[in-house]
DNA sequence: GATAAGGCTTCCAGTTACTGGAGGGTCAAT
DNA sequence: ATTGACCCTCCAGTAACTGGAAGCCTTATC
């Protein structure tokens, strides 16, 4: 296979690709001519990395799952684990995430959003800096 | 002020706000050795970027946004069509994550995490791969 | 005056995971 | 011989910082 085909069946892009063979991901053999010959292991091998990134997994994560997947001998328990580390990951982004949506909507609500200049969105974005001419500095 | 006693007021690295000067987010004076003196209005936009990238606003955001406040003029239609479009990707975000929670979590449940070999986690990102000897392949 | 600690400066490189483009070889068909 | 579609490598850029090196400036102490 030439790497068209491997990034249509893939679904990743040819560009993404050579860059995952260059940080060493896959190792596709080379024609004569130096054109990448895929294998259906390096297919196989694509296809799951790109699963996993589109789970979120960071690239490094993709390595480690490989080499288990690969490991005919591992526990599952290691597995889990990373992807358990993931998870708290991604609940942690969640709630920040779901924090900010809701301080946003919140002000996006409080806009009027017409033509007049006032607009509680600036003024909460302004709003708390501290007064550095008393507390909580440390005098010298 | 010196840039320490801004990074503490303002809640910023130094290396951050001397980074934002670099990108022309602020244009603190110089004093005559070189060093950054900031004013109360440096301090004040500083802490107004800090809040505004805290609710995940990008860098470019934060430009109009600056200057939206500063401008005295300005409609607060403009500044809610800013926050408005940042809540709606904030949502398609939050939506993209939680669909990659539930899957992560359902594999996780799945995994026994023992030491036996077997993990649902691993099978399933090795799963799909389309068959290139039939479907889809628009033939030449 | 020497010295040391801390703060300030600039500049360069690295991070993550690609993406775009230039410049140029290869292949199949006309 | 010449398209046009592939393929190759290498370089640069993205977002938003962060870390580190090398080197002034300031202040205090001996």
């Amino acid at each position: 296979m030439n790497i068209s085909e491997v990034s249509q069946r893939a679904g990743l892009p040819s560009k993404t690709i050579r860059y995952y063979e260059e940080i060493g991901l896959i190792q596709p053999a080379r024609r004569a001519n130096g054109y990448r010959q895929f294998s259906e292991a390096d297919l196989h091998r694509l296809a799951f990395v790109g699963r996993a990134r589109s789970l979120g997994f960071s690239i490094e994560d993709c390595r480690s799952l490989l080499t288990l997947y690969e490991d005919r001998g591992r526990a599952s328990a290691d597995v889990r684990a990373i992807a358990a580390g993931h998870l708290r990951l991604i609940d942690e982004r969640l709630a920040e995430m779901q924090q900010m949506r809701q301080t946003l909507a919140d002000l996006v609500n409080a806009c009027a959003g017409d033509a007049r200049p006032d607009c509680p969105i600036l003024a909460d974005l302004a709003a708390p800096v501290a007064d550095s001419t008393a507390e909580d500095q440390t005098p010298k």
